[in-house]
DNA sequence: GTAATTTTGTGTAAAATGGACACTAAATGA
DNA sequence: TCATTTAGTGTCCATTTTACACAAAATTAC
């Protein structure tokens, strides 16, 4: 007879988010050993009736109380001793928050809860460094041909935030005419009457990410893909 | 006190073969319940302290003898109720086998694992059906951007050979000297001094995939990319 | 052994895409 | 009103992609 299996089954998040040239990473502060004190991922264990995908919903909630606005799964890290207490299987989860929803909850104690900036990052418990860089290197690629990178901005938005994301995410310049004749080409912008004021400097039209129109477009063999110089 | 948490977890792999314009995948057949006696994916509860990696291959060779060029993670499918009878997260690894290593080891019940063609599939234990998909679809999206169609053929290939892969994966037609002509810009296939002689026709020149200059191009920024009309 | 058949191997021209590049427009602040 | 800041726009050239057809080398059938 075979002794049973003693594994532990977690999830994790790594949820981006952007602002101001400056991409960032949700974290959580441990309350309790191991790595207590530590920045960590957000999430836990996966309850034994629920779904990974609600697991992970469900953890960013009580943790942090963002509204998720995109997720998808990343990959599942599961060697042995990645946890010193017991086996954990980890299956991660890729996250990205629009700058609408950043607050984090009150319920949660606020303290335990911070956006890092991806260049100020503190030493993460686990093995969550490698799971960030696995995401960040997740959206570098995905933010090329999948138009995710609206998710990241304001619902509306003047032209030059997108164009700074993609040189924030991919850290290069892009030919802003170039770049904004791709993008228009593809279709699935709506220009907005608002105008966006900038602090100084011409006044910029917004726009918004069309889903709908994209997902008619992708229906019929469009593909969103963005090439670089 | 929370109660301890009784989820397994499994590994399960699609493997794919190709040879003669057909796609198969590597399936062996259920000796007990649930779904005894129905064609499923090799695979099997992960040892307590063996990596996910390490247990997928293990599975492989205790239930094939198979020998697998090339593996990686696929996705992880946890949704309560996939298995009758407990809660089983199983992570899924996606395989490829060159023709080389087709032969199923004496070791194994050989009547028990089988080659299934991908358009004469029987019904399948679980939702393995849709892990098989998942595979199906990330095989045909990634053998766009990465070099992974080699490992589905022979060492040594007549060039027909790949373009038949690609049709045959792709499902459609390629002209054939625009395909030749942008494998060879590439500069990773090596041209080795043996022919292929068919039954009936020219012969036709061997080629080999240069891992190792494949390797050394994608350092210098070489990306590997087909696109099709 | 000649002709028909099968498979391999190759080039060019037209079209579409990608990349480099600089100035004007509309606002604010000094 | 002038300086500064950010938004908005078009053209030309180089590269890449696509469409497309015939000759070469072998086998098979007659």
């Amino acid at each position: 007879m075979k002794k049973p299996q003693n594994i532990r089954v977690a999830v994790d998040a790594v949820v981006f988010g952007y602002e101001q040239k400056k991409l960032s990473v949700l974290l959580i502060k441990r309350g309790i050993e191991p790595f207590k004190g530590s920045w960590a991922l957000p999430g836990g264990l996966v309850l034994e009736d629920e779904s990974l995908e609600t697991a992970v919903q469900r953890e960013l909630q009580e943790e942090t109380g963002v509204t998720i606005d995109y997720l998808e799964q990343l990959y599942t890290f599961g060697k042995p001793g990645r946890d010193p207490r017991n086996r954990v299987v980890s299956v991660t989860y890729f996250g990205l928050v629009s700058p609408n929803h950043f607050k984090i909850s009150a319920d949660t104690d606020a303290d335990d809860v911070e956006w890092f900036s991806i260049d100020k990052l503190p030493n993460l418990a686990f093995d969550h460094d490698i799971i960030l860089k696995t995401a960040l290197q997740r959206l570098k690629n995905k933010i090329n041909y999948q138009p995710i990178g609206f998710e990241l901005l304001k619902k509306e938005f003047p032209f030059s935030d997108l164009e700074n994301l993609y040189q924030t995410i991919l850290n290069r310049k892009i030919d802003r005419r170039n770049f904004r004749k791709k993008i228009l080409s593809f279709g699935i912008l709506t220009e907005t009457d608002k105008i966006h004021q900038p602090s100084s400097g011409r006044p910029a039209k917004l726009f918004k990410f069309n889903a709908k129109k994209y997902k008619e477009l992708e229906e019929n063999g469009f593909h969103f893909e963005i090439k670089f110089a």
